[in-house]
RNA sequence: CGGGGUGUAGUGCAACGGUAGCACGAGUCCUUUGGGAGGAUUUAAUUCCAGUUCGAGUCUGGACACCCCGACCA
């Protein structure tokens, strides 16, 4: 990709509105534009990161043995009577002919008679089904940038059981899993595993909470085991549910995923039942797990920075090198500089290597520079009158402080 | 939703009830070119609706929007 043709520009500036400095920086860089209190628009580059997110979620899904698919945002009246969520903080609105509708919130109200539809016999059972949507929430107050929004994009996955054992462990394999999909992403070191309220169905449910002050919950991490529990279980419990220690230490944390044992509270509530080898009823057991794409976006920005820019971890970068030619007074040095960027990225592009080429003329080094900490990209390759005459290019990691140099004939097999 | 705050150009700020201005940004041209360079030039704003007044960015009322604290967050 071309820098001078990408749609978007970085500013240097943004309104003091946006407090998030995650938000911030994916602001100024135009991965994302606001386009109302908690509503994002996602840029071309913002979308190349939730693309990579999109694609590591998705294959462990995948691995997990759950299909892919899509529900509607717009869901019926009817079905939130059904399970009695009509009055939580769904979007509401009305159709041609008068008739409401909800906007999908989560989707156990879609995603359960649905079901139903397809699983009859113990035979049938289990399956999970998953999607990646917008959800939309009614919140009160958005805040936080991405990590609040009224709109964003998350995974919800259901699964289907008809014994509370396998149901189990299910739930114990999508929560490796989890862990699996942060650490991908980039952000493993600070996530917990954090019990919280698991409502009627089984003592706890799981958030997982990556350690951040910008996170807006407070979580408890036990001394002794290394489980996080939340404020409401930790005025529950005073000692930690899991090992009985006393000691905790408290931190700010934004809540990357969450996954619940249901029950049978939706299944009950659409008549979802399987039929046993004696032909017998038996209760469908369900569990959902989410996690929200967008905001896994802000929570990136936000733990994986520094005062220039974004750090992108390579997994999810939007692009792995970031090549930059500083033009030359001169002219058969420029044209070097371009024979020389033009044969980089041909070398690069055999290895699949994503290359973003900033191509701008007129643009100061120094303004490149900036530019380039701010997108955050993990390599940066500067081509110019200087590394021409050693016949090489000069290599710096995003994350790193040093340079090298890399000879020409370097750069097709280099490990980026 | 309760409480608080703020609405002037893309951003940050000015303007006694009397000509809406400055800086930065952005665009164009020229000069520059290893950490946001210089010059010239252009661009662009009083959130909306009423009211008071000879006259409203400024005063009054209402709406809307945005921000902050709290509550909420399947």
């Amino acid at each position: 990709m071309r820098q001078s043709q990408l749609f978007t520009k970085t500013q240097k500036e943004i309104s003091a509105d946006e407090t998030n400095a995650g938000t911030r920086l994916l602001l100024r860089g135009g991965f994302i534009d606001k386009t109302a209190a908690g509503v994002y628009t996602i840029l071309p580059l913002g979308l190349r990161v939730l693309q990579k997110i999109e694609k590591i979620i998705s294959a462990k899904m995948d691995d997990l043995g759950a299909q892919r698919l899509v529900m509607p945002a717009l869901v019926p009246k009817k079905n939130w009577e059904t399970t009695g969520r009509w009055n939580y903080d769904l979007f509401k609105l009305k159709g041609a002919g008068g008739e409401e509708y909800g906007l999908a919130a989560t989707l156990e109200e879609v995603a359960t008679p649905l079901a139903k539809k397809f699983a009859f016999s113990y035979k049938d059972f289990p399956f999970a089904i998953y999607q990646i949507q917008t959800k939309f929430r009614n919140e009160l107050r958005a805040k936080s940038g991405l990590l609040r929004g009224r709109e964003f994009l998350m995974k919800d996955l259901y699964s289907f059981h008809i014994s509370q054992k396998d149901c189990d462990e299910y739930y114990e394999r999508v929560k490796e899993a989890y862990f699996s999909i942060f650490k991908q992403a980039g952000i493993v070191q600070d996530t917990y595993l954090t019990l919280s309220s698991g409502g009627s169905f089984s003592k706890f449910s799981h958030e997982f909470q990556t350690a951040s002050g910008a996170g807006e919950d407070l979580i408890y991490l036990c001394d002794n085991c290394g489980i996080a529990i939340n404020r409401e279980i930790k005025s529950e419990y005073p000692k930690c549910p899991e090992c009985g220690g006393e000691k905790f230490s408290e931190k700010k944390a934004i809540e990357v995923g969450n996954i619940f044992k249901l029950g049978t509270k939706f299944s009950a509530a659409f008549g979802f039942e399987a039929t046993g080898g004696d032909g017998c009823k038996l209760p469908v057991l369900m569990c959902c797990y989410g996690i929200g794409l967008t905001r896994l976006l802000g929570t990136v920005a936000e733990t994986s920075r520094d005062d220039a820019g974004i750090i992108w971890p390579e997994t999810i970068a939007p692009f792995s090198v970031h090549l930059m030619e500083l033009e030359s007074k001169d002219e058969p040095a420029n044209r070097r500089i371009k024979e020389a960027s033009r044969r980089i990225r041909q070398d690069l592009q055999k290895n699949q290597i994503e290359v973003l080429y900033d191509d701008r003329a007129g643009k100061s080094a120094g303004e490149k520079f900036k530019d380039s900490d701010l997108l955050g990209i993990p390599n940066r390759v500067v081509v110019s009158a200087k590394t021409l005459e050693k016949n090489s290019v000069e290599l710096k990691k995003r994350a790193g402080l040093e340079t090298v140099l890399i000879g020409f004939d370097g750069i097709a097999d280099y490990k980026f």
